[in-house]
DNA sequence: CTTGACCCTGCCCTTACGTCAGGGTCAAAG
DNA sequence: CTTTGACCCTGACGTAAGGGCAGGGTCAAG
């Protein structure tokens, strides 16, 4: 049998020799034989086990998984192949379903710039961020959080997102952090909920509310319910960031102490 | 002006602490102010120039990109950001497109699978990697080497890829390789071009060229073209591999003195 | 005997953070 | 006054898949 040094193997391949220490490292492939100076000497039974890797490479699965395919051939064998490759199609499916919104969502900020540029002349930037900001949100927003909503509501939701230009769905954003941040400060402060201030901040809220739904009844009943059912929400990141977009336990009740008071003194 | 401290901070805007950590160390989002004591205190501004990063992280650019894009604006400035967009969007698009091809190899793999398991019902695993290879082989073979062939090679070239079953292609590919690694043996082992041995290896040779281009004298040529010109290769990746797979000089140097050897010979 | 082309191992570098570890700060509660 | 728990800090190490380099050994040819 021939054999063959890491370089011509390499070539061979057409991998890189650095490649190769590195799998025989990690004991992914390690050559059929040492010579006697520790000179690495692949044979060409070595060339099918690394097509193999090269080819489950290819489907972008980790040098681990690769191994432990490879090796559960000969032993205490694991997962069949089809089911990895079904687990694998699913996976690398999300990642191009999400490429593809960052794409649409650089296409839609390419649209805005190129008409902002044609009316003003000028280019402010920030209304990019804003585009794609508005894109981020709309994303967050979805999957899961719809089962919260009526069918009629979410038709609703879609239609009042899709016809909101960036720029009010990322003022109507900020107006809400920055409203949290006042109510937070307003908590720090230890501001009573009987004071002016507090009413101000009342009438904020009110207001907020009422520009998201625009008074549909099911909006913001979804909306309540998606509110109140924080405990089963998956713990997931997105979960998280929303629940960060959620008023504080405080700041709700902040807010009620601040309208009951404000009824008690009419 | 309110200030937050990190963790407030972190749950506005829906990042880690850590991440805001990370930031400030990069020096890609320093808060405004420190207490007295070092603790990190963010107001409000800063919170618009964490949504810019949030935004252009979304697009895929790295840390090093945002940095660059947001300090641009205050002093030297560097690219306008649509120009950044641009590119991040044909990046992406290649992204995504190489993320369709594997894809679609495994779709195909699954789809010979499931043939495989209803006529035979045993499950070869290695039909399932020869599908992928062949995958990859015709991914690395395509694109610009297209130019040396002439457009009616290229046409019957992409008809003979579609024609062979997987089997045929990586078995033919496992036979080039094969000749290519007893070429070396044989050159290793000085065989003379005279010999017995030399003369399987070019009837060998010979009739893989054969199974290559049918008998088409357009794609041999192509073919030839292709490999006279590698000196005009991109200095791609792929260039590399391909090149790893055509016969090295030496071969035909050997090839040629044993073809007129044998010709000496009668 | 030297030169050049190989080969080896081991260590540090990359991204965008996560995960401790060790130690300080601060407000409320005992 | 001290403790407790919730914060905060910095710094070091780990991740995946190798790339790059350094220091040193091997081997054939000139």
């Amino acid at each position: 049998m021939s054999t063959f040094r890491i370089q011509e193997f390499a070539k061979l391949a057409g991998v890189t020799v650095r490649a190769l220490h590195h799998y025989d490292r990690l004991k992914l492939l390690s050559p059929a034989h040492r010579s006697e100076r520790g000179y690495r000497l692949y044979c060409h039974e070595d060339l099918g086990r690394l097509e193999r890797v090269l080819a489950l490479r290819y489907l972008g699965l980790s040098l681990r998984e690769i191994a432990a395919l490879l090796n559960a051939s000969v032993g205490h064998s694991a997962e069949p192949l089809t089911v990895t490759l079904a687990r694998q199609r699913a996976a690398l499916g999300e990642r191009r379903d999400g490429l593809d919104r960052v794409l649409r969502a650089i296409e839609h900020a390419q649209r805005r710039a190129q008409d902002v540029a044609e009316t003003e002349g000028a280019e402010p930037e920030w209304l990019l961020y804003q585009t794609i900001l508005k894109e981020i949100q709309m994303q967050e927003a979805t999957d899961w959080t719809e089962k919260y909503y009526s069918p009629k509501a979410v038709e609703a939701l879609r239609e009042r997102l899709a016809a909101m230009t960036p720029e009010q769905w990322v003022k109507i954003g900020d107006q809400w952090k920055a409203l949290f941040a006042d109510l937070q400060s307003a908590l720090d402060r230890e501001v009573p909920p009987d004071s002016a201030e507090a009413r101000t901040l009342v009438a904020r809220w009110m207001r907020l509310g009422d520009e998201f739904t625009l008074g549909d009844p099911e909006i913001a009943e979804g909306w309540r319910r998606l509110h109140d059912d924080q405990s089963h929400w998956p713990d997931d990141e997105r979960a998280e960031r929303l629940r960060a977009s959620m008023p504080k336990p405080e700041y709700w009740s902040f807010f009620h102490q601040a309208i009951q008071a404000c009824l008690r003194h009419g």
